[in-house]
DNA sequence: CCGACGATTTCCT
DNA sequence: GGAAATCGTCGGT
């Protein structure tokens, strides 16, 4: 796990109470992570960007393992992943939501207006918050001298982990329950099924 | 608390 | 042409 390589299933309900800090525009803050969602490979995952093939936009997916996937959505959203990519398999796992737990400050100015529960309450509320845009994809994870970082926690007891479908995943790839989440944490973000 | 709606790029049919 | 790994705002309950 110290360089995120397996299999996304598999590294996501690892990922949760992980710590992640960023250091943009020479301002530090840190999140813990709450929930986070798995996407697959090409061919494997019907709700994964890598399910067809290789495009710019999802080419950070097919590996190596351990650095930042940022895409952009919704024609103003960034959205931050941690690439679990093995075997050349892709595989990605989003992180959905966590709590702001180091440079409140720094997030607050990013995030004006927003109850502090809610600051990184959801993917694109968390990449504003940590100051994450598209210029960060490809970054490591796990360099020293990163502008992200990622640092696991001890793994959370499997009764403190809830599951479900992943949020907004419409098609054949709706049901499969990879999101993560920790139970009772108010900074997960409201469920909400695919149109 | 909930549902409706618009913003606007990337990828797919 | 249309949906998408979303969010803030607006109005109602």
């Amino acid at each position: 796990m110290v360089d995120f390589s397996g299999h996304a299933t598999d590294v996501a309900p690892l990922l949760l109470n992980a710590r992640l800090t960023s250091t943009v525009d020479g301002h530090r803050a840190v999140v813990r992570i709450t929930e986070v969602e798995a996407y697959g490979g090409m061919g494997e995952d019907p709700g994964s960007h890598a399910f067809r093939r290789m495009t710019p936009r999802n080419t950070t997916m097919f590996g190596p393992p351990g650095r930042a996937y940022v895409y952009f959505t919704y024609g103003m959203h960034f959205c931050l992943n941690v690439v679990t990519c093995e075997y050349g398999i892709a595989g990605a796992v989003l992180l959905r939501a966590g709590e702001i737990v180091e440079g409140l400050d720094v997030a607050r100015s990013r995030r004006p207006g927003s109850r502090d529960r809610d600051l990184a309450r959801g993917p694109a509320r968390l990449t504003v918050a940590l100051g994450v845009t598209g210029a960060l994809d490809g970054v490591s994870l796990t360099a020293t001298r990163s502008p992200l970082r990622l640092r696991p926690a001890d793994p959370v007891a499997l009764e403190l982990i809830g599951t479900s479908a992943r949020t907004g995943v419409a098609g054949p790839g709706a049901p499969t329950p990879w999101r993560f989440f920790l139970r009772d944490d108010p900074s997960v973000s409201p469920y909400r099924a695919a149109v």
